[in-house]
DNA sequence: CTGAAAGCGCTTACAG
DNA sequence: CTGAAAGCGCTTACAG
């Protein structure tokens, strides 16, 4: 009994699906990997299938790995992303992407924001620990220095391109996404649609005002009546929603939708056009980016906005990995042409047509 | 130059090194690793170190694990919560203090949301790839019934109570969060407190009201008086912060100060205070819970709540894991006595004294 | 103080 | 169709 039940619990191994279906942990690898270029008799196959069930065999990652020089592991360095709100999507992307490809997501966080050169320890990190591949994601950057260590071994790029435009990148369509919104408000039937810009000088405060004068030289419209800048939080939609909304205090003359930069800035928006009195969507259409969690579902009315593809990032990015780990770049993407994922909108209640019927003077001028 | 080169790039190995040295591996091995009970003269040390630094050798991490029967990874097993917002810090917690503890964080989102059974299917996973432990991180249950596949493991649980008592676990104290706050608004001088609770029944719920009747208890203060239940939404805290606020019309029986169940409560409440002229915090002061990033910052004024242990969660998992890997527990820590971790306070800007002054037949009655 | 050798659990030419 | 054997890159008794 002590010989016995001492080993009862011990990890199974092949040698012991082999031994118990009478054949050799060769044929044992055979069949559980369906190896190409190998027959093996039906006879064999179930006898080792049913010993390997029967013993509950589970191979040994590790072993594989160190076998076939492959961890089956990717990782994913997340700049300062982890802690951002709904990133978390990108991190979820690409989890479910990596188990559909058979691979585990390893992360780590890299506390440095380098803005244009990229940290290289977590890299070095994954290099450790025989990563297969490394992701790195970046809040948006335009461009990005990746460190040498990058650049021998399979990897992509999420929010920047590779300035040395060696690394596939994917990033988010903002100004077609941004272009696609007023175009959306265009089509409700506005004509004097603002623009509460941002004013820090990041890759998407530019891209999305390009996408809203995009939008509007698209319908005819002057691109730049109906702009303030302000900074890119609550705050600076109250600031930038009363200027716009004050500008001019005839119901004629002033907008009748505002597009906010992101929706925190139209959470603030939100309270400047209450104050004036005003409802939304009724009085005002007002449409935000991000399509941040909680705010633009929690807002009276819920908020119409654009998405960022996070989780397609994540996701699309092991994707894209995993086809350059086998040598075989997906949709013989370009490196150093960074894919542009599309932004969706998303409806909620916060646009309407504008109502001129409450203000006939606007058809008389 | 042919053979010469085409093995130049190749990986180094502890062979290499040696080589290099002039020594064996297994002088390597020790040196590298300091080895415990092991004598190398300071000469041989020194040429071994500065080989391996010379070759820019680093241990190939799946061989090592497959020899000591340790992958120095630990998987974290997320239940719908990477999309959950601000969870992200669990994620980071966890992160940074398995890079402390010189392992690698793997993470698997669990799909199915079981409410007291828990996905064996990402415990399963991890084991297949030699996980040295597993962490589970639930929404906040109260209890939850592991999967046999936990029970023989290194396991820790965030979030949730093991029912069988068997694995050690963290969780948020909001009881005593939620009776904190409400001490603190006791100390600014506010005796008609009112809660606005949430109308589902989750252990936050109760575990929240449970502190406020604390509070209000201990502070000799009616907790009955003023508590209205809607759902834990933006829209729930506008209704029950305008069934609070209405009762009583007069300013002087009127709640000074308003507890909501959470901050996108709180943010509806905003709106119900604003639509009766009352300001905050100078009418009427307000306290979230959550910490719910980005609205408690975002709000006009900005809100003071009670944050959510959440990279604490996840840092003091991983450490209580690891030593339980090295069969050392932590601080002897009682499986099934969960850990409650403390709340904190964020001090903003939606607390201030109440003003019996604006209203001084309060003080005649 | 140092090294030869076994072995962790697999995969894969290669031979039969 | 099947198996014996080498080897992935380490660590660790064990011997000297």
């Amino acid at each position: 009994m002590k010989t016995g039940n001492r080993v009862a619990r011990k990890h199974v191994g092949i040698r012991d699906v082999a031994a118990a279906a009478g054949v050799s942990v060769t044929t044992v690898s055979h069949v559980l990997n369906d190896t190409p270029h190998t027959r093996t008799s039906d006879d064999t196959r179930n006898r080792v299938k049913a010993a390997a069930e029967e013993l509950g065999y589970q191979p040994n990652r590790l072993a594989r790995g160190l076998r076939i020089q492959a961890s089956g592991m990717v990782g994913l360095i997340t700049e300062e992303i982890a802690t951002t709100p709904h990133a978390g999507k990108i991190i979820l992307g690409a989890q479910e992407e990596a188990t559909r490809q058979n691979l585990m997501l390893a992360i780590i966080n890299s506390s440095l924001n380098p803005a244009v050169e990229i940290d290289p320890a977590g890299v070095r990190a994954f290099l450790d620990r025989q990563a297969d591949g490394v992701i790195y994601a970046t809040v948006y950057h335009d461009e990005v220095n990746p460190p040498e260590e990058m650049l021998g071994i399979p990897a992509v790029l999420i929010g920047a391109r590779d300035a040395r435009g060696e690394i596939p990148s994917f990033m988010p369509d903002e100004r077609a996404g941004a272009a696609s919104i007023v175009d959306m408000l265009v089509a409700a039937g506005h004509r004097r649609i603002a623009f509460a810009a941002s004013s820090v000088d990041v890759p998407a405060t530019r891209g999305r005002l390009l996408g809203y004068r995009d939008g509007m030289l698209a319908a005819g419209l002057d691109p730049d009546q109906f702009v303030a800048a302000a900074e890119g939080e609550a705050k600076g939609g109250y600031e930038a929603a009363a200027r716009l909304l004050d500008v001019a205090v005839g119901a004629d003359e002033r907008p009748t939708a505002l597009f906010c930069y992101n929706d925190r800035m139209a959470m603030g928006a939100y309270r400047a056009i209450a104050e004036r009195g005003l409802t939304i969507p009724a009085d005002m259409s007002v449409v935000g980016f991000d399509d941040q969690d909680p705010i633009a579902a929690s807002l009276f009315p819920p908020l119409t906005t654009v998405a960022l593809p996070h989780y397609e990032m994540g996701a699309r990015a092991v994707a894209e990995l995993m086809g350059i780990i086998e040598s075989r770049p997906e949709h013989g993407l370009l490196p150093g042409h960074p894919t542009l994922l599309a932004c969706p909108i998303v409806h909620r209640d916060s646009v309407a047509a504008p109502s001129p019927d409450k203000h006939p003077r606007a058809s008389t001028h």
